[in-house]
DNA sequence: GATTCTTCC
DNA sequence: CATATGGAAGAATCT
């Protein structure tokens, strides 16, 4: 018969694990703005530690937030201690929280500390017969080894752990339990503010207790002992017996526990919590504890991926093929297997692994990180797994050095990566180097595939006939050698390696930078907006008589408008109803007086809502909005910016450009803002060469002026604001692909005006309508519109047996090369700006892009001489045949600088 | 999730 | 004859 196995109950120092957890993690926020590395942390030592010893039972000790007798006795008691730094505050609540709904049971008790708890609480289980195992990271508790209770002192970082019995104690510190009071008394405690014999540390109070075993007895013989020591020994006995006595632990707390009430089984209950905090990893820890009875926590084994396994070959033989010596991934065939696979989950390996792949200096390393793993599919043909960051945490396998241990890898090697932009967001957020980016996967597909939906890896390798569910690196490395071959047939490697991938790395700086939003602005401006906004909705319901309807609803407004109050329907309707839109409603102007108030009901909840409330939502704490810049969202090469969109802040009417006064300079800076004047027109000049449109660029003239000029036949002093205004409508028009019924609403002129300005309009710049109709003749031919760069849209519309859809085909053919051009331009522009600032080794930073408008935060003492730069720059980042114009004008905040 | 409306270039 | 000017994102409502 093998010995009885005593229980055993495992009693955790709450605080202790969660301060060990935030000093040695860094900070993690998820979506909604909680830190949460010290629950991290916590719970990965934790469960690290329940894995290990599957004790029968689990207690948690807390401490409670008030004086115990230990400042009755010493008032001083934790005087020293720092206030708890804020960002690990609201994490302990949350550490409570989880710990209930896994139903594990916490003790706290006023007037006692947590060590106290702990005292009692392995007291009590040693006489009934249990073992108790102390997780704590507080040599305090060393004291309470022996007689069945051990301690598990964990160690630098999370990971690392040491389990005390009484001799281990000894052993390693050369004092017993019984004489960490002692020492104390003698030594003192800085961090509780425990005062100790003064001059006395460490090394002198080991060498006495060691002498003569106790505090009493060094005390006793204090007289024997010489110099300036006994002196101080002499003089401070008093202070030697306080600290020992606060210094000592109690363990006779009133505490109740019926340690086999106190299981842990029930950790996935708090599966939903650990979700909302985003420490999904947790979760598999989880998984991974109460899957495995009784068997010890297994290191992290990767299972080997489906990806890998096809590329392998069906068979299931390990391990697979010898190492292949090759020159570089690119000449490998396509059906050579990967050589091997390893997973790096433990400092020394990783260490290793990143020294040899730095030394072996490769051509570059192809990476894809999901979920849980950064897998690299190196030169060689080997597929390197390493638990990604979160999940080395998760699985207690995290430490400060195995991030560092990227570093090399990643400052070594050019990478290939799906999406690099967020990759980039993912190594920042742990301060590691940004690597070089031979190939982004995902900017590569955008530009062979320029109208799809999205580009996430799993889709795209669907659109090249690769689909999987688990895509790894050696996905990313297929498809990134399949696009060559298109990329190089394109000739599309200056647009791609010369303007999209360099400008990744500039977006990636420019969200990092964010743009500083004055929060005062905002809440005097939505004070402002709210107050309208009721007034307009009160005046509505007043005026029309119907009141509690929901003036956000265009069916019950359409309602109250046409089928109650009997307003001329409009004939523009949609697909369910009467249109309420603006155009409309202000057709209905002179026939009711509430539509003036309803109008401006929509204006100001628009500016309120989207933008005050937006905003304010979006602003972080450092009171900076950081947009999300989408490189691969438009058709025509445009980026789109989100969360927030920072690309339509008001700017057009009086109260919504107030808003632009909330976006300002930081401390000791300045907003330069510089704009291309007409660019879409300059190229316009440009493809078609038009004698007269470039004329008047050359000359530097007024392009409305002159249109109207040119339409109406007289000379450009003759023309009145009016023509003007419907000149720039023509122009606008122009760009868009116009037809006279457009332009006749648009600039509320009759239709027939409209015609015959669109008719005098091609007779006065007969190139751009010969351009036009190239335009479209082409996209027939080709199937595509093309920019200057090679970047290219599809145009299946242009096929179409529809008319409104071949129309719609028609328009893009003709603006597409203007707007994708003047795009094409500015991205140029911002590469070479971005290039430039860092290279004049200018604090100056790119931190908007608004289609063909830049802002750039700027230190005081900079403005003039990056003015300057930005204004060179982007006026010749392209030669054309007419000059490019910019811009630059600066002020505290962006509506003085526009 | 689609529809309507508003904002920008 | 009827007729939708290009490219975006976000908020709110309703299905």
């Amino acid at each position: 018969m093998t010995e009885m196995r005593r229980p055993t109950v495992l009693l955790v120092d709450g605080y202790s694990l969660i301060f060990r957890g935030f000093h040695a993690l860094p900070l993690l926020t998820t979506a909604e703005g909680h830190y949460t590395n010290a629950v991290h942390g916590f719970f990965s030592m934790l469960f690290k530690a329940l894995g290990e010893y599957r004790p029968d039972a689990l207690c948690v000790m807390l401490d409670v937030h008030a004086p115990t007798f230990r400042h009755t006795l010493y008032e001083a008691y934790k005087g020293t201690r720092k206030p708890m730094p804020e960002e690990l505050r609201p994490q302990l609540p949350i550490v409570r929280e989880l710990l209930a709904a896994m139903d594990i049971r916490m003790c706290e008790m006023e007037g006692y500390e947590a060590d106290d708890l702990l005292g009692t609480a392995s007291r009590l289980a040693n006489e009934r017969g249990w073992d108790a195992l102390i997780l704590t990271g507080d040599r305090d508790s060393l004291q309470l080894a022996g007689g069945g209770t051990r301690i598990i002192l964990t160690r630098k970082g999370i990971t690392e752990s040491l389990l005390l019995d009484e001799q281990g104690v000894l052993d390693e510190y050369g004092f017993t339990p019984a004489q960490v009071p002692d020492m104390k008394g003698l030594m003192g405690d800085s961090s509780d503010n425990i005062p100790g014999i003064a001059g006395v540390g460490e090394k002198t109070a080991l060498k006495l207790i060691t002498q003569y075993g106790t505090l009493d007895e060094v005390l006793a013989h204090a007289d024997e002992v010489k110099g300036k020591l006994g002196e101080k020994l002499r003089a401070g006995k008093e202070v030697a017996l306080l600290s020992r006595d606060l210094g000592t632990i109690r363990r006779t707390a009133p505490l109740e526990v019926d340690f086999t009430a106190c299981p842990w089984q029930q950790l996935d209950k708090a599966a939903d919590l650990l979700e909302k905090y985003e420490l999904k990893s947790l979760i598999r820890s989880i998984h991974a504890l109460l899957g495995q009875g009784d068997a010890p926590a297994e290191p992290v084994q990767k299972r080997s991926t489906g990806a890998a396994r096809r590329a392998a070959g069906k068979s299931s033989a390990e391990p697979t093929a010898a190492v292949m010596a090759v020159e570089s991934a690119k000449e490998l065939p396509k059906s050579v297997p990967v050589a091997s696979e390893k997973t790096f989950s433990d400092e020394m390996s990783l260490r290793a692994a990143a020294a040899e792949l730095a030394a072996s200096a490769p051509e570059w390393v192809t990476l894809h990180q999901s979920e849980e793993e950064i897998t690299l599919l190196t030169p060689a043909m080997e597929l390197w797994h390493m638990p990604i960051l979160h999940d080395l945490m998760g699985l207690g396998l995290y430490d400060d050095q195995i991030l560092t241990a990227l570093s090399p890898i990643l400052s070594a090697v050019p990478f290939i990566v799906h999406g690099a932009k967020a990759f980039m967001h993912l190594l920042s957020r742990f301060r590691l180097p940004i690597p070089a980016i031979h190939r982004d996967t995902m900017i590569a597909a955008y530009l062979l595939h320029t109208a799809q939906k999205g580009y996430d890896l799993a889709t795209t390798l669907a659109t090249e006939g690769m689909k999987t569910d688990t895509p790894t690196a050696w996905d990313v490395c297929m498809l990134c050698m399949r696009q060559d071959v298109r990329i190089e047939k394109r000739n599309l490697g200056e647009l791609l390696n010369g303007m999209e991938q360099p400008l990744t790395r500039v977006l990636f700086d420019m969200e990092r930078e964010g743009f500083e939003v004055d929060k005062d602005v905002l809440d005097e401006l939505g004070e402002w907006f709210s107050r309208e906004v009721s007034d307009c909705r009160e005046a509505v319901y007043t005026l029309t008589g119907v009141r509690d309807f929901n003036l956000n609803s265009p069916r019950q407004l359409g309602e109250v408008l046409f089928d109650k109050l009997g307003l001329p329907t409009p004939a523009k309707k949609g697909a369910t109803g009467y249109s309420t839109s603006a155009e409309v409603l202000e057709g209905l102007i002179p026939y009711h007086p509430a539509i003036e108030p309803l109008l401006r009901y929509r204006k100001m909840a628009k500016l309120q809502s989207t933008y005050i409330d937006g905003l304010q939502k979006l602003r972080a704490a450092d009171g900076r909005v950081r947009t999300t810049f989408d490189q691969t969202a438009t058709v025509t090469g445009r980026i789109s910016s989100l969360e927030p969109n920072l690309q339509n802040i008001p700017i057009r009417t009086e109260e919504g450009r107030e808003i632009r006064r909330a976006f300002v300079a930081g401390e000791g800076n300045i907003l330069l803002d510089a704009d291309y004047s007409q660019i879409e027109l300059r190229v316009l000049a440009h493809m078609s060469g038009d004698k007269a449109m470039c004329d008047a660029f050359i000359r530097g003239q007024d392009i409305h002026t002159r249109t109207a000029a040119e339409i109406h036949g007289v000379s450009m002093d003759e023309v009145t604001p009016d023509m003007r205004r419907s000149a720039k409508a023509v122009n606008f028009g122009i760009v868009y692909g116009i037809s006279g019924f457009g332009l006749a609403r648009n600039a509320h002129i009759s239709r027939k005006e409209a015609d015959y300005f669109i008719q005098m309009y091609f007779e006065r710049y007969p190139g751009v309508r010969a351009f036009m109709d190239d335009c479209v003749v082409k996209g027939r031919m080709t199937g595509y519109a093309e920019t200057l760069f090679g970047r290219r849209r599809e145009l299946f519309e242009l096929s179409s047996s529809n008319r409104n859809v071949r129309s719609f085909g028609e328009r893009a053919a003709m603006n597409t090369p203007l707007q994708g051009n003047a795009a094409d331009i500015i991205k140029l522009a911002m590469v070479r700006v971005s290039q430039q600032l860092r290279e004049g080794g200018y604090k100056a930073r790119l931190i908007l892009q608004v289609h063909d408008e830049l802002v750039v935060e700027c230190p005081l003492a900079e403005a003039d001489a990056v003015s300057a730069l930005l204004q060179h720059t982007m006026e010749s980042v392209v030669q054309l045949k007419v000059p490019l114009v910019a811009e630059v004008s600066r002020g505290k905040d962006w509506e003085q600088a526009h």
